[in-house]
DNA sequence: AGCACGATTAACT
DNA sequence: GTTAATCGTGCTC
């Protein structure tokens, strides 16, 4: 069967069911030739001009101007002087809002990924925003891509779905100094692998965060 | 033009 | 638990 990448109408969605129906779905990225992929397992929802958290706080700079654009385009942006992040623009065009991409377990082209890493366990390379990109070699060269496209460099594709008795919801992290009521938000959704869906891990579960 | 800080990570004590 | 690394962005002067 031949899995076709995730639609539009898919991205169009709330920013929040976007972030929720994520949890589960497979991140590709085609890199010469080869298929480096992983099952999201956390997400979280950044809301537009209104959510103090969310970039697009600042309104429409060069920065933030991909967030306005169509959904289902990846908004990768560059963050403490070395690291990038991966969102996936949801909503309507002209709706700044995106799910940032915050950890995966990855499945295929393992042998790709461990280049300089060979010493750990894969699922370590991918539990962390910054640490999926660079395992996946994801940068600002990526920003703007059209992740509905099956012929491009990165798009994601249906996976496993997730009950929400799977699914851990919590604050956003990493955003201490926005205020209230932003800051508490509930919009961080994490699949609970304790009872996954995924083939158990030989390594054991990562640590909870 | 200058400055404070950030949707993080790894390497410490 | 604490902190350095490192630079683009947006805000203030």
């Amino acid at each position: 069967m031949l899995l076709s990448p995730l639609p539009v109408s898919f991205y169009s969605q709330t920013v929040f069911a976007v972030a929720r129906q994520l949890l589960g779905a497979r991140l590709v990225r085609a890199l010469n030739g080869d298929r480096l992929t992983g099952y999201i397992i956390e997400t979280e929802a950044y809301a537009g001009e209104s959510d103090l958290a969310c970039h697009a706080r600042a309104g429409r700079t060069p920065r933030t101007e991909v967030m306005y654009g169509p959904p289902g385009h990846a908004y990768i942006y560059f963050i403490y002087g070395m690291h990038w992040m991966l969102n996936c623009v949801a909503e309507a065009e002209g709706a700044p809002t995106a799910v940032l991409i915050r950890a995966l377990l990855p499945i295929e082209g393992l042998d790709q990924m461990a280049r300089g890493r060979i010493t750990k366990r894969p699922q370590l390379w991918t539990d962390g925003p910054a640490k999926l990109c660079k395992t996946l070699a994801i940068d600002g060269r990526l920003n703007g891509v059209d992740l509905t496209r099956p012929d491009g460099p990165l798009w994601i594709e249906p996976g496993q779905a997730i009950p929400d008795y799977q699914v851990i919801y919590g604050p956003r992290v990493g955003i201490e100094n926005v205020p209230e009521p932003w800051r508490s938000q509930p919009w961080r959704y994490r699949v609970d692998l304790k009872n996954s869906p995924f083939p158990t891990h030989p390594q054991g579960t990562p640590a909870e965060r």
